[in-house]
RNA sequence: GCGGGUGUAGCUCAGUGGUAGAGUGUCAGCUUCCCAAGCUGAAUGUCGCGGGUUCAAAUCCCGUCGCCCGCUCCA
């Protein structure tokens, strides 16, 4: 992540940066999110909904799906886009996670240092082996390791720092071939270097010669130890291999399954998008950051099958469009950049694309750096191909539509949106710091998003008021997520809802039975305005169409 | 997995060997009120769990578990 590039990053002043821990204490408080299992102990990683939070999600979900599904983009033609929804299972036949590299690529194998207690995913440690014609008969060389990556200078000095604890005579010249001795830049070459191995080509019984990266000694690295992140289970009651199954770590995949169904009985012409929101699980090594790193979690990706030569205009089309999506739904545009990843940083199936691009927003853990909320992928024809081979299941697409008619396995263009993270990222976004007020803050969600749009209030609880504010409520609810509240004084209750983030209070008062007209307390400003009860509805409507 | 922190009322926390506490919130009633007003009353705890020391443990010792932070990892 580190040396990535930002290709669009607006620098804005941080504002007032959001308490986490307050957040966190607030989504409990109020019931958005409560930890998972809570009454026995909790469990790491995951997190249970409360009745706020899911109001707030399924505002997000279904925004995207009527965004994504019900009334898709125009594309750059002028044309609607045609985009089609599924909901396929968690579990699928595990052949699935076999053909999408899941299985082979989704575990990695890791390493201690029992010095230094640092861990290593092993694979990126690499080896220096000394030069042959050092060795005999002695003194004892040791290998040195260090991550990929490391500048040369570096490795340098830690070469300098075991001759100086060992009490050697070594230096980087003698890990480093003759035909090598000149390197250019400032880092060694894998492709070139015969005497750099990556630590998993080497035997376990050799790892007591190899100093670790950040160590002095040698012999302090444990053996590897594989770390799988998918979920198993079992399917039906007896348990054995054949039985073994696994909980999906992306959704995406339930689309590919299903891109042959759709083709054949749709209708859709290529281009096209199939689109899903579900659950999808990760065992991941550290869940961290309240939802934002869990190990149940939800996502919102759409597959767009297109022609390959047509890939690099969509990628850049739908990079726009998701972008220009979370600046709608209230995140702010000065919190969000866009991320090119790096050459060795795409992932198996989109590294001969035309890349990916992460929309990254600023989380308070985060800043003033970025976490990843959408990942926008070039797939290729990596998925098709694959579950083509294991199924044996044609997936080429015969387009008749141009002359001469083409048969194509469609590319695919990945917008894979967080909808938990989406849901945080708005949840951090709202987190609004004010001394003025009785909460100190509120949540300044867009009205759209709002869990609850409206409160009902009666002033006080006798004198006719009950009546004209039920009333009012039992018509607004039928329209919008509407509370009733009628306890303690107007200001708990103001404070209530800032703190919830209701954009509008309305206050049925004394003036009411005479004037037929109540307040309207506005969230963000605290401003009244007093609207006749006939125009309170058509009021709202308008304020959320915003 | 390693290192550090932490665990007492819904929440924030006090309580270092002698009867389990405060503030706040919640609920009921009064007050009738436009920004957490006031008054009265009520409910709420195996002090994370297990063992040990002691006449006596929230408190000391041992173990264990959960959570948080750091590191490794993060399609």
């Amino acid at each position: 992540m580190g040396n990535a590039q930002a290709i669009s990053h607006t620098n804005v002043e941080i504002s007032s940066k959001v308490p986490m821990d307050e957040l966190v204490a607030l989504c409990k408080r109020r019931g958005f999110i409560f930890p998972a299992s809570e009454i026995y102990g909790g469990i790491n990683g995951f997190w249970d909904f409360g009745p706020l939070g899911v109001l707030l999600k399924n505002n997000l979900r279904d925004r995207w799906w009527r965004d994504m599904v019900i009334t898709p983009p125009i594309g750059p033609d002028g044309e609607p886009l045609q985009i089609v929804g599924v909901d396929t299972a968690i579990i699928q036949n595990p052949k699935t996670w076999e053909a999408s590299g899941h299985i082979a690529g989704f575990s990695d194998p890791m390493v201690d240092c029992k010095e230094t207690k640092l861990r290593y995913r092993a694979d990126h440690v690499m080896v220096l082996l000394p030069h042959t014609s050092k060795m005999p008969p002695a003194p004892k060389v040791p290998s040195v390791a260090f991550v990929e990556g490391t500048p040369l200078q570096d490795i340098e000095k830690h070469i300098k720092k075991i001759a100086k604890k060992l009490g050697i005579s070594i230096s980087l010249k003698d890990f480093i071939g003759h035909q090598y001795r000149e390197i250019e830049g400032s880092e060694l070459n894998i492709a070139v270097h015969h005497d750099k191995l990556p630590l998993t080509q080497i035997n376990k019984d050799k790892y007591t010669e190899i100093v670790a990266p950040d160590a002095d000694v040698p012999g302090t690295l444990t053996e590897p130890r594989a770390f799988n992140l998918m979920f198993e289970t079992q399917v039906g009651a007896v348990r054995d291999d054949s039985s073994k199954a696994y909980l999906r770590p992306e959704t995406a995949q339930g689309i590919f399954l299903n891109y042959k169904n759709v083709v054949d009985n749709m209708r859709v012409r290529v281009p096209f998008g199939i689109a899903q929101v579900g659950k999808a699980f990760r065992n991941e090594v550290t869940p961290r950051n309240f939802i934002y790193r869990s190990r149940e979690f939800e996502q919102m990706e759409m597959e767009w099958f297109c022609h390959p030569d047509e890939a690099k205009k969509w990628f850049e089309f739908w990079t726009e469009m998701r972008k220009s999506w979370w600046a709608d739904v209230g995140v702010s545009s000065s919190n969000l950049q866009l991320r090119q990843h790096d050459k060795d940083e795409l992932s198996h199936y989109a590294k001969a694309g035309v890349g990916t691009v992460d929309i990254e927003y600023r989380f308070p853990f985060t800043a003033p750096g970025f976490g990843e909320l959408e990942g926008i992928a070039h797939r290729c024809d990596f998925d098709l191909t694959q579950h083509e081979k294991h199924s044996t299941k044609k997936m080429e697409y015969f387009d008749d539509s141009v002359q001469p008619p083409r048969r194509f396995l469609p590319h695919v263009i990945e917008p894979a949106a967080g909808l938990t993270r989406g849901v945080l990222a708005v949840l951090a976004e709202a987190y609004t710091v004010d001394a003025s007020r009785p909460s100190q803050m509120y949540m300044k969600f867009k009205p759209s998003m709002a869990p609850v749009k409206a409160a009902i209030l009666p002033l006080i609880n006798k004198d006719g008021l009950p009546e004209i504010a039920q009333k009012l409520y039992y018509c607004m609810r039928t329209k919008f997520m509407t509370e009733y509240d009628a306890k303690s004084n107007i200001g708990k209750r103001y404070a209530r809802h800032d703190e919830i983030g209701t954009p509008f209070c309305i206050t049925v008062d004394t003036e009411t039975p005479k004037d037929q007209a109540v307040t309207i307390r506005f969230r963000d400003t605290m401003a009244q305005e007093r609207v006749a009860l006939d125009r309170v509805e058509a009021f709202v409507a308008k304020a959320l169409a915003e």
